[in-house]
DNA sequence: TCGTGGTTAACGGTATACAATAAGCAGTCT
DNA sequence: AGACTGCTTATTGTATACCGTTAACCACGA
């Protein structure tokens, strides 16, 4: 936005992000988000067929940005292309959940405890705010607003624990961990927010162990809630 | 982890692949592959800029593959789409390599450590061939030789360690993380490989301790090979 | 030296075309 | 009836042409 110091090196652009991989992009980034969202609500199903062309009709926009937008939730796990056959959402097999919880756990485990070496007191007042609400709201049944607040709660985390790859390979994961869980996320609502309390209480302290120990604990209990049969 | 129970779903092709993600395709792919290949061998230097037109035309493919080989390095890391402004090959600031370094250094260990679990005879039959050939061509100063085989060996491991999302996780970040690590990959070459045969040890011992150990001094002496200044 | 404005190259996105292929259907043969 | 064969159709993979928008470059003047 300032001045564009033209060097003698290869052209960069003065504000030249360091973040890894692309930022924000409107349409296909769109189109990625609102189809990624029809499948986390089940609108679409697991081993649905998606078809590029009605796709784009009901989108309104061109086959491009479907594909483009195909590609992405097929490297995100969502969605499942298959050569000259078809593009279908994808259906997890009990491997691949167990599979998925093995790499959340280790991944949250490392995010909980590089925040509690790393975090400062600005981190710790949003996170504790964050818990407050998310813990007010389950306890009120205010079901519709936990979603948000719990992918919030999560980037705060990553944030804290400061490292854009993990970061990143978590919230690459995070969106599918969602919807394989969602089923049994609402009703352990609160449960689910007092174990990230204790988390945060972990972070507090500055105790990587313990912030480990706390998220891993907190999978478990989420995965465990998952497995039981269906209520 | 054994047989997978088919449920009464919603329709799938009877062929349906289990696997994360999408499987192979052809054009898109290949120029994807094409692409990661110059930037891994330093034909398209950091910073520099790829212009899609251009890269059409050298490759000999319309704009809309070359379109899609970027949104998929973009999302591997290697470049970086300012919207508007252009396509970067991504240049990696020390905190990223760190941050990278403590990501690797996580998966690496887990791999490892599920490895040393669930190994089979023939995991380690093959690990072991992989680790004879690749400390014999690094004895031999077979330098050529060493990148195929450190990629068949991580390959090894991942299979070993049987979780697909760990193992795509990693694979994920293994083509960048070489990228990086690469101008001192060689001249340690011997040491990597007595390493990696350390790894295998434990894995024989089925110690998912020592394992993950192994896996950890491993990358974390490559991280420390890597910050010495270059020579 | 600093703006200021015009020009241009590249990008984001659309529309369209076409070959290749998978899937379904119709009819045929046994 | 059931299996085989070939036609038809739907959809994908890929290319191409096109246009509006924007960032970068350039020249000019104060």
């Amino acid at each position: 936005m300032t001045k564009v110091k033209s060097e003698t090196m290869v052209q960069m652009p003065d504000d030249y992000r360091l973040s890894v991989g692309l930022d924000h992009r409107s349409l296909g980034q769109t189109i990625t988000e609102r189809l990624r969202d029809q499948i986390l609500s089940n609108q679409l199903k697991p081993g649905e067929r998606l078809i590029a062309d009605d796709l784009a009709l009901t989108f309104g926009v061109s086959r491009s940005m479907i594909r483009e937008a195909l590609l992405l939730l097929a490297t995100e796990g969502f969605i499942n292309i298959i050569p000259r056959k078809g593009t279908f959402v994808t259906q997890m097999s009990a491997k691949q959940a167990n599979d998925l919880f093995e790499v959340r756990l280790l991944l949250e485990g490392q995010v909980a405890s590089l925040a509690a070496e790393r975090r400062t007191d600005e981190n710790l007042r949003d996170l504790r705010k964050t818990v407050d609400l998310g813990l007010a709201a389950a306890l009120a049944g205010n079901v519709e607003r936990l979603p948000a607040l719990n992918t919030r709660f999560h980037n705060l985390l990553a944030d804290t624990a400061d490292n854009d790859y993990l970061t990143e390979t978590l919230s690459r994961l995070s969106n599918i961990i969602q919807w394989v869980y969602s089923r049994r996320i609402i009703e352990r609502s609160t449960d689910s927010w007092k174990e990230h309390l204790r988390i945060v209480d972990a972070i507090e302290q500055m105790d990587p162990n313990a912030a480990e120990a706390a998220a891993h604990d907190h999978i478990t209990r989420a995965w465990a809630a998952y497995q039981q049969p269906a209520g």
